[in-house]
RNA sequence: GUGGCUGUAGCUCAAUUGGUUAGAGUACCAGAUUGUGGAUCUGGGUGUUGCCGGUUCAAGUCCGGUCAGCCACCCCA
């Protein structure tokens, strides 16, 4: 005997079976229907790129969590660590036959060779929307409702979304003689719900070489809440006699208005000066968004506005606000709260393979169905029909249409109703139209 | 990248602490009136105890390595 291979997967590498696959396809099919009906248009880019190009941003984590490596002309190439560093040069590349606005949502597998843990593999999608090339609050409130029509499409029940402005810390930074130490403040910030005040404080001090007094200042702004027009007023205060501070605290009240305008309930968006988003290169609006009944595990949709997206690639100035659906997160927090169902057929309709000599019979039937536009399975082998049935139902199929020879001696078939267990009989008319329509009452009824 | 825990059937777990042929539930397959599933009954073990090596008369059990999973740190563009 030949010596076997084991089958196996790379570390942070995953299957997806079909019950896992459902319901993945299903939530980015509902993703990209709602990215659509705000006008954005999808595009792809190749998986691999220039290792230059992935490299630019030049920090040391990244240059660790590269998938790289020479290919067969001997170039230096990358596997895609995320989606925007390619939005980046596409932008900068196609920018002058596009033109501005850019709006695009790209759905796509990224890889990074970080450590695994829960929730975090070396491979995964991610899916992006962003606005290039305006300033504009209205793309900051659009982007707002995209992750709100999104979430309340997959019906999760009550999410907040978090709102926060980055010229807000930076102006009160500024105002305390700290301009550019936003990023270790913001290091220090993020941790503020895993370590407390205090060590963040300690972190402020030891990081960004803030005075106990600063570090308790840049705090004050964190401890602010109330409602949203609470947290505006007191944040006004806060920045008073700061431009960009101001300018921040402006932006923040008119996103609010315009979401508030566009029929958002108000228990939906959450001023929250606390949440900072890990990333340095936001300069404006961040967003995050948690679940009512899960806050634990974290934002499912966040992302913000940022200055000069392909700074690296072009003189160009192209700013620009998006967001990031965190597909993983979602479809676990689904999982948790059991609105997945154990489904492994994409169709709902099941033929039994009843009859042998009625194979031409079947086939017609299954083609007049799928022609109505419902997916339907024919069953390869004429089983037993307890066995074909219990295929059925194990699957998930909705519905299992039997004929043999009594019907088709009757001219009907029996349609029945898995889950329920109830089955009538239905004219086999020309077309198989009263078939269709018996079907189509089923799966909606 | 650092440190810790874990690895037995598809899944959840057992195996008297090193003792001889590795078990149970569940799932799966076949059958119980060759036309009706989710129930019941009968039969079937489907396993290189993750992998490689070491210690020992004897290893699922102890040791080392490796692979994988989980947790914390780091990081999360």
């Amino acid at each position: 005997m030949a010596e076997r291979i084991t089958p196996r997967t790379l570390k942070g590498f995953r299957d997806y079976p079909p019950e896992v696959m459902i319901p993945r396809e299903r939530l980015i099919d509902t993703a990209r229907r709602v990215y659509r009906s705000y006008g954005f248009s999808p595009i792809d880019t190749p998986a691999l790129e220039y290792l230059e190009i992935l490299a630019g941003k030049g920090s040391e984590e990244t240059d660790k969590q590269l998938y790289k490596f020479q290919d067969h002309g001997g170039r230096w190439v990358g596997l895609r660590f995320d989606l925007t560093v390619p939005l980046a040069r596409f932008a900068a590349q196609h920018i002058n036959e596009l033109g501005v606005p850019l709006k695009r949502y790209h759905v796509a597998t990224v890889w990074r060779g970080e450590n695994t843990q829960r929730g975090r593999y070396r491979e995964f999608m991610q899916c992006d929307f962003d606005t290039i090339g305006t300033r504009s609050v209205a793309a900051d409130i659009e982007t707002a409702l995209v992750i709100h029509d999104l979430l309340q499409a997959i019906h999760i029940g009550p999410f907040t979304i978090h709102l926060n402005n980055r010229m807000v810390l930076n102006g009160l930074l500024e105002k305390l003689g700290l301009a550019g130490q936003s990023v270790p403040v913001l290091r220090a910030l993020d941790k503020l719900a895993k370590i407390g005040p205090q060590q963040v404080a300690e972190e402020m001090v030891a990081q960004a070489g803030m005075t106990a007094q600063q570090a308790a200042d840049v705090l004050k702004l964190a401890a602010i809440s109330g409602s949203n027009q609470d947290v505006l007023r007191s944040l006004e205060s806060l920045v008073a006699g700061n431009a960009l501070g101001s300018e921040g605290v402006a932006r923040l009240a008119d996103l609010l208005g315009g979401v508030r305008a566009a029929g958002v309930a108000e228990e939906r968006i959450k001023l929250d000066v606390s949440i900072a988003r890990g990333l340095d290169y936001y300069t404006g609006t961040v967003f995050e968004t948690t679940l009512d009944a899960l806050p634990g595990i974290g934002s499912v949709c966040s992302g913000g506005r940022y200055d000069n997206l392909a700074e690296l690639y072009t003189s160009q100035q192209l700013p620009g606000i998006g967001a990031s659906l965190g597909l993983d997160r979602l479809l676990a927090a689904m999982e948790e709260l059991q609105l997945i169902e154990k489904v492994s057929t994409a169709a709902p309709v099941l033929i039994a393979y009843f009859d042998e000599s009625r194979l031409h019979d079947y086939l017609r039937l299954a083609t007049a169905i799928r022609a109505a536009g419902i997916g339907v399975e024919l069953f390869p082998d004429a089983k037993k029909l307890g066995q074909q049935l219990k295929y059925a139902d194990r699957r998930g199929f909705r519905i299992a249409l039997i004929a043999g020879g009594d019907e088709f001696a009757a001219g009907t078939c029996q349609v029945k109703n898995l889950a329920a267990g109830t089955q009538q009989n239905v004219p086999l008319d020309e077309g198989a139209g009263s078939l269709i329509a018996a079907i189509q009452e089923m799966l909606t009824g």
